[in-house]
DNA sequence: TGTATAAAAATGAACGTTCATTCTTTTTTA
DNA sequence: TAAAAAAGAATGAACGTTCATTTTTATACA
């Protein structure tokens, strides 16, 4: 683990906190006292990180968002075949969404609603390139359904979104077959 | 058409203005006096329909829910086969949040965020009885995978939320065979 | 039918609070 | 000892909500 100096610190608590309240209560009830507060610093100390609030959340975003695709392409290699490519894929990305569960919602709110802006998202979506090459590639080889990237996604990876947030509420409990089972659906919704 | 009372009118308008504002600019930029103002209204009116700002949300969400579960059966009767019942509800619902695309955007905010209280949520989710009451008969003649409601649920309908929302942000058009094919694997995914 | 009147609905302005942000001072670091 | 970082208190704006009043509606009676 890096050395991390006092202002790294700082900025990562304010991430934290801002990740916390705005996943319990919601971006309106998320004030920059509160967030301070919870951060252990003063209010006007975020301003030295961030520009305003709305700069706050969306390098929140943009930085989450980035760590969310890191991990999920960390043990990908694309030389890989495509079925592999994808299985290894979706399956950090499971890990990642039950794991890092804070991270994770706090991706899902952003993605479906205007907390965030269009130019931020806009940044976010580039990381998934790689997802989307193994999916031209599949596709060529005759080995992935020539749908939408936009389809693809919904019915491969989207899902998943789904079952975080409901496990989140205590709606149910994903087990290790929960997931297996998720994934064979996942790759039979995309693979020819 | 039923004729509407003066007081109908004025309670259709806020409904209406808030999920149009909440839309666009998020709940935490949805003040009273801008609701007020696009439904043509005064301030202090909307306390005579609603407790407060939680409440209009709340009520809001559980209508809005309401009529997109009515509009979802609205042609699904109980004795059909299981495949013709979910294809029936499965395109309905597609109907619905293309058509009713305001609506159902609001819809995926609430499900996503903690902008509504849990006890409207799971005010909402009662509603949707039937659809578990035909995968259950499914699961029983067996027609469709043995898995739990979440999971089928998560790859046969809540990807249309993901598409609709796609669509909204103009990211790209689903047309007519873009919804065959969604169809198509939201059947497979839950199919034996 | 037309008018008086009480109740209900609706209003705009006002209230107290909370918020994001800034200012001035203090503390820490180099 | 100068510069940078951080703090808490202060500020003005904006918010949700309420209040005092006006307008509309419904009712009763001529």
């Amino acid at each position: 683990m890096a050395e991390l100096t006092k202002s790294q610190i700082k900025r990562r608590a304010l991430v934290k906190a801002t990740i916390e309240l705005v996943n319990n209560s919601g971006f309106h009830a998320a004030p920059m006292s509160k967030i301070a507060k919870i951060a252990n610093v003063s209010p006007a100390t975020i301003y030295l990180y961030f520009e305003n609030k709305q700069d706050l959340v969306n390098k929140v975003y943009i930085e989450v968002k980035a760590s969310f695709t890191e991990y999920a392409f960390a043990t990908y290699d694309p030389n890989m075949e495509v079925a592999e490519g994808f299985e290894v894929i979706w399956k950090r990305i499971a890990d990642f969404k039950l794991k890092e569960c804070e991270e994770a919602m706090f991706l899902a709110q952003c993605d479906n609603t205007p907390m965030i802006d269009e130019q931020s998202r806009e940044e976010g979506i580039k990381h998934l390139q790689p997802l989307l090459d193994l999916w031209e590639r599949g596709k060529k080889e005759g080995k992935i359904k020539p749908l939408s990237d936009y389809i693809l996604y919904a019915y491969a990876i989207n899902p998943l979104s789904f079952l975080m947030i409901t496990q989140k509420r205590g709606r149910f409990q994903l087990n290790e077959d929960h997931l297996e089972e998720a994934y064979q659906s996942a790759w039979s919704s995309i693979k020819i």
